[in-house]
DNA sequence: CGGCAGTTTGATGTTACTCAATTTAAGTGG
DNA sequence: CCACTTAAATTGAGTAACATCAAACTGCCG
């Protein structure tokens, strides 16, 4: 968790994927004339990065990294809501709330950037186009979360992995290029489990079928999609 | 579906239970000069009021009886995402997106009001106090889609009938006085069971069961809780 | 080599689903 | 007011899906 200089580390600039996110469009109105309305950090993998009812006066925005926002319920269970990719602010509820409602975790090695809620709060007064991007950003998690009720509610333990893997696909191949259809894939079976409501044990069972059917196979951090219309049969919501 | 005058047969204006709401607002800041940026209209009980990628100019508020919105897949199955109470924007997104990304329709007979969304839009940008009442709905929006799936997810049958009837109470009750702990309630099994992801039957012995430990009563139109301690300690996240 | 975290596999248990029949409630028209 | 119809709720029996428990296996690192 040491400290890093504001702009450096991050490599949203280099890699462009923030495009319509906040954080480059905060860099482009701010010229970097500018004090400490920001700063970034790295976090070392499985570190909490925020918890449930902590008051902070900063925006986060995950740019480097996998990370993932989740409710933990007193007898130990938790609910993944959302994985967290470069460029994906935490929530746009903090842009609004100083309090979370969520805990945050990071799954790999990390870099987050914060930002000075204030700050986001009258740029965003003064610049539609920074509310256009939040908007957006408004527009994609609620869609998201509302797949993922839907899945969760109606779906078979089959079809609830295969809609998080295709889910996930296409959010990584947002991010970079994929060649062979394999995928950077950092999660343990323990990371769906909780992210689709099923055992562990049973993740795995499930996952061991996809691999006997040639569907897909997740071994050691990366996926490997053998049969995407097989997948997409199976877990495509329409 | 007939026609209404604006602003007549909206109840909201009476019972003033819009005052965090867009509806409202918009009245106020317009003082009825104006011409027909706003509708309202009445819909019977189990209409359709919004389709799956249907494109709409308008922004709706839910202003009288209730209704849901829900997602459709094509075996069938459906996942009721939310109920919409009076005063209840259909949802936040819809301010920025021209397409429904999901269904809408009326449970019991309903009031909606439609408000253009260059209109709205205009008027978010020039007065930060909608923009407020915005960032409200979307936050609430949000937080209560964060609980739902971990409902989904974690929680066992029992947990998520529980959970959800806390969930609506505390809303109806934010609407209207509620006496003897008895509180209007319209949904049918079948409604509850798409809502939690149940199949109608389970619900229906969940339920006897709450009914015969003495915890809580639902029969036709209205909720009575017998046991709110035990409610809570059944379907409460903390 | 030993230890640890993660995954796999098998056996058994529980929860919730399915199918089907019955009951209840709410109209509707005579 | 009473048959008749229809939608909703209840009940029972059998089954499928997923959880739980426990043991073995794998790869990795010190």
């Amino acid at each position: 968790m040491q400290a890093v200089s504001p702009c450096v580390m991050c490599p949203h600039r280099d890699l462009g994927f923030c495009g319509t996110l906040l954080d480059i469009r905060f860099e482009q109105s701010l010229s970097h004339q500018g004090g400490n309305w920001q700063h970034h950090r790295l976090v070392p993998a499985g570190k909490q990065i925020g918890a449930r009812n902590q008051v902070s006066e900063d925006v986060f925005v995950l740019c480097g990294g996998w990370g993932f926002r989740f409710l933990q319920l007193p007898d130990g269970r938790r609910q993944i809501l959302n994985f967290l990719l470069p460029g994906d602010l935490f929530s746009v509820t903090s842009v609004f709330e100083q309090r979370f409602r969520f805990s945050v975790k990071a799954l790999t090695e990390a870099q987050i950037s914060a930002m000075r809620r204030e700050e986001v709060q009258s740029r965003l007064a003064a610049n539609p186009e920074i509310l256009t991007a939040l908007a957006t950003s408004c527009v994609a998690e609620t869609e998201a979360a509302d797949e993922m009720q839907t899945a969760l509610g109606q779906y078979s333990a089959e079809e609830r992995i295969a809609y998080l893997l295709l889910h996930l696909m296409r959010r990584i191949a947002a991010r970079s290029v994929i060649r062979d259809q394999r995928y950077p894939f950092p999660l343990r079976q323990q990371h769906i489990a909780d992210a689709v409501g099923l055992t562990p044990v049973h993740v795995s069972r499930v996952l061991s079928l996809f691999r006997d059917r040639g569907v897909v196979e997740v071994s050691d951090g990366t996926l490997q999609v053998r049969n995407l219309a097989e997948l997409e049969r199976i877990g495509s919501l329409h």
